[in-house]
DNA sequence: GTATGGATCTTCT
DNA sequence: GAAGATCCATACA
């Protein structure tokens, strides 16, 4: 039914990716969680790997989009990216949460906590409770065990703010969530409304 | 409820 | 040798 999205979703600005992909559906074997979070990196961004430019671990995000970017994080943590814009631009939209739809109780085994909130609300939760591993770096979207589907309705309010958790280039409003995913609990500091 | 610090390891300088 | 796109447990208000 929901149709998986193709090389040419991913292949325009980043900016846009990130934005459109907020109410989209991360898919990964028997697992499968909304979108509802995303932060956009890009070349010309100091906090992006690839604002370093080429180098063997960064030469995915210069190449074609999508393609799935996964790297370890502060030594434990696997981080999901989506590569994004032509072959040449060093680029990738982050994914930071999710909401749990399918394969909840898998999710559960491989987490080992006890809400649903807490499975996937997270850039390193996620990935843990998909079963997304760095041996997944370089797979494509298109064809490979990692899916990302299209929206099934409309995600609402979107938010935008100031990226967390880094120290360079921080200022700029490039997060993006579903207000919805926020009735409940105080907004993070730095987002502001948008649409 | 908010605040703080430790774990842990890949990558680049 | 140092830094980092994080998470979790613990401490305190």
């Amino acid at each position: 039914m929901t149709e998986r999205l193709g090389r040419d979703f991913f292949d325009r600005p980043v900016l846009t990716v990130a934005q459109d992909l907020v109410g989209c559906v991360l898919r990964h074997g028997a697992t499968a969680g909304v979108i509802v979070e995303t932060e956009a990196y890009h070349h010309t961004d100091a906090a992006c790997h690839a604002h370093v430019g080429v180098t063997e671990r960064t030469s995915i995000l210069w190449g074609p989009p999508a393609v799935a970017y996964v790297y370890r994080s502060y030594g434990i943590h696997a981080l999901f990216n989506a590569v994004c814009e032509p072959e040449g631009e060093g680029t990738a939209v982050l994914i930071r949460a999710l909401e749990p739809l399918s394969g909840v109780d898998l999710m559960h085994e491989r987490r080992q906590i006890p809400r649903d909130l807490d499975l996937c609300n997270g850039p390193g939760k996620l990935s843990q409770a998909l079963g997304i591993e760095l041996t997944e770096h370089g797979t494509s979207l298109v064809d490979g065990p990692i899916a990302i589907e299209a929206r099934r309705a409309d995600p609402g309010e979107l938010l935008v703010g100031t990226r967390i958790g880094i120290t360079k280039a921080a200022e700029l409003p490039w997060r993006f969530c579903a207000a919805s995913r926020y009735v409940s609990r105080p907004w993070p500091p730095g987002l502001r409304e948008r649409i």
